[in-house]
DNA sequence: TTCGGTGCAAACTTTTTGCAGAGTA
DNA sequence: TACTCTGCAAAAAGTTTGCACCGAA
C-alpha cells in the first residue's frame, strides 16, 4: 500500500467513525491525525503537542489528547504503555497486524517485530490455564545496537 | 522452601541491604514488610496501605512507597507496570525464577506462568535484531475461567 | 440554528519530595 | 548525639474535565 493509499483508508475509517458517532471534521483534528499517520513511531501526546507546536502553536494539549482518544477507539491508533511513565500511540495501519516490540533503554528507540511461533506458545499457556486471551503484550528491553556499541547504557 | 525460612531469608536480605546502605530499621517498615510477603500477590501501594489501615492507621501512604522502592532496590520486590495505570509490586522470594503474567481484565486476577521455549525465542529475536536484552515483560490478557464462564467482561 | 469542538485552566490520579518533629543506632 | 525516618501536606507529572466561546453541518 502506497502512504497515499494509506491515508486514504485512514481518512475513511476515521470519517465513518465520525458519522457513525455524531461527531464533527474540524481543521485541528486533520492537522494531528495528517501529522501523527505521518510520523508512523510511537509518540506521546506531548511529542506530538511539541511537533505541532511550531507550526500550530494555537493547537491545545488537551484537544491532542481528545484526538488520539477517538483515532484509538476508531482503530487507527493502538495505546502503548511501556516502563518509561507516560502512553504512547502508536499508529495502526490498514494493513498492520499484530507485532511486539524491542525497547532500547538507552536511547529509547522502539524496533517492532512479529514472531508466529511465539504466538503460538502463547495460546498454548493461555490455554493451560483456561484463560480466553483477547490480546497480549510483549516487550523486550536492552541495549539497540548502536548504544551497545557506544557503551551507552542511560537514556 | 517453607513459609518461616521465606521470611527468615527476607529478613536477612533486608538487614543485608540496610547496613550495606546505612539505612535503619524501624517498626513500620517491619510491619510493611510482614505484610508485604505474607500477601504474595501483585499489590499497589495504595492496597497494602488499605490492607494495612485498619491495624495500623498511622502509617502513612509515602512510608509504603519508600519501603516499597526500598524492598525494590534489595530485590525482594519487583516493579510491575500493567495496564490499569499504577505500580503493582510483586514479591521476589529467594527461590523465584523469573516469570511472567495472565492477567484478568474483568476482575484483575494475576497468575503466573514459566515457558522456557519463549524466552528462547525472544533470545532469538533479539539476536537476529542486534539488541542486548536484559529484561522483559510478557503480559497475555483475557477473562480468566471463572470471569469467562460467569459472561463478566468488566472490573 | 443546533450541537459538538476548542483552548484554557482547574481538577484528578498516582507517585515523589520538603519539612519539622520522632526514633534508631 | 547524629542521623535517618515518619507523617503530613504540597508538589510533580501525565491525563482528564468544566466552561464559555467558536465553528461545522
Amino acid at each position: 500500500m502506497s502512504p497515499h493509499d494509506v491515508q486514504e483508508a485512514v481518512r475513511q475509517t476515521y470519517q465513518a467513525y465520525l458519522t457513525r458517532h455524531g461527531l464533527k471534521s474540524t481543521v485541528q483534528r486533520e492537522i494531528i491525525i495528517k501529522r501523527f499517520v505521518k510520523s508512523r513511531g510511537h509518540l506521546s501526546a506531548d511529542e506530538l503537542y511539541a511537533a505541532l507546536r511550531e507550526e500550530h502553536p494555537s493547537i491545545g494539549l488537551a484537544t491532542i489528547y481528545r484526538t488520539l482518544k477517538i483515532l484509538t477507539e476508531a482503530g487507527i491508533a493502538r495505546e502503548q504503555r511501556f516502563n518509561d511513565g507516560f502512553t504512547r500511540y502508536e499508529f495502526n495501519g490498514p494493513d498492520d497486524r499484530h507485532h511486539d516490540h524491542l525497547v532500547c533503554t538507552a536511547c529509547g528507540r522502539v524496533e517492532e517485530f512479529e514472531n508466529r511461533e511465539i504466538e503460538r506458545l502463547q495460546e498454548e499457556v493461555a490455554n493451560i490455564h483456561g484463560f480466553a486471551i483477547n490480546d497480549h503484550k510483549l516487550e523486550l528491553y536492552g541495549l539497540c545496537p548502536d548504544c551497545a556499541r557506544s557503551g551507552r547504557n542511560v537514556g
